[in-house]
DNA sequence: GTCTATAATCGGATAGAC
DNA sequence: GTCTATCCGATTATAGAC
């Protein structure tokens, strides 16, 4: 690759990575793009030889984070406890590292069009088939339900979690959402 | 009271519920004052005669809210699973009625001020106290949690679905919510 | 208390030099 | 490809007439 290719896809890089999470931080409509070009160690003309729109570069940023975190999700080696004790941490909640799209702009992506609202469904799509094999108390339907309840337990537990003022009561919900649970209306003997 | 101030106070309970209605629907910051006094029935001018500033509207019109919608869900007559089936709605989720500003505004809140996070944890705590009574499997600090997590898929399953672009989807993820759940960890038999 | 008019600012997107 | 400069529209908030 000629050398220029290699700096633009860089640069591009470093913008999709700013906007992951100056935007999972402050939101979509919070984030000029003269801040986030800086933040990526450009200035705001440079913005449009990489995308055609603001809205554009959402999609792409959601896509990558949720890219790299499923990448390290996958690990074989990690249990489920493993799972749901390294998402509902305070280091999650206080925006350090992964910044989970899918928990940090829930309502804001509810509210906007159509083409985001996909990206959102195929990434949600993909981390409850990735917490399936993990539900090993169910199988076949009630297993999918299992794991779009924990998959709720998380996401929905880290979103609310974020928005408490009260940090106790925000550790108190973590650890609360942390166990793992099933359907209680099931003759268990 | 004279007509002046019942008139007053009048114009003041449209604008908070237009607010309520608009900010729940498409955010915060995509809310105009102008669209926002165009549906109270006024004009931009007449705003800063009832608020400050428009932030100062925006932790009224979730308590209106709250409160509001609590004083539906406190009727001695409602058991779990009315409310659930209530709250969990495609009603719900197609922003017909409730538009409940804990789910629908989660991460929008979560990027604000202290003042209206703390506005936002009054609320969730109010809605958890109101929760615990109908956790009749467990008592003290489990029944705490198991009111929480109630919260979390509720509040939580509500936002995610409304961000799933997959009408099909989102309802299965509204049905599972809406199955009451117990700890897994514990022994049953 | 509500109106119209306007101030002051900020946002996304484009034009053109290098 | 990146820069500076600028257009254009929208926003919050204020001023002053009625």
């Amino acid at each position: 690759m000629p050398w220029n290719e290699a700096h633009k896809e860089d640069s591009r890089r470093r913008i999709v990575e700013a906007a992951a999470r100056l935007f999972a931080l402050h939101g979509f409509d919070r984030v000029g793009i003269d801040q986030l070009m800086r933040e990526a160690g450009m200035t705001r003309g440079a913005f449009y030889a990489h995308f055609n729109s603001k809205a554009e570069l959402y999609r792409e940023a959601i896509l990558a984070t949720a890219r790299r975190n499923g990448q390290r999700l996958r690990e074989p080696s990690l249990s489920l406890t493993d799972l749901l004790e390294g998402y509902l941490s305070q280091a999650h909640r206080n925006g350090e590292g992964a910044n989970c799209p899918m928990a940090f702009l829930v309502t804001d992506v509810a509210q906007r069009d159509e083409q985001l609202r996909s990206t959102y469904t195929d990434v949600f799509r993909g981390f409850v088939e990735l917490l399936k094999p993990h539900m090993t108390q169910s199988e076949g339907p009630q297993q999918q339900d299992d794991a779009m309840r924990t998959a709720v337990l998380m996401i929905g537990g880290m979103a609310i979690a974020r928005a408490l003022n009260d940090d106790a009561l925000a550790e108190r919900l973590l650890q609360a959402c942390r166990q793992p649970q099933v359907a209680s209306d099931q003759e268990f003997c």
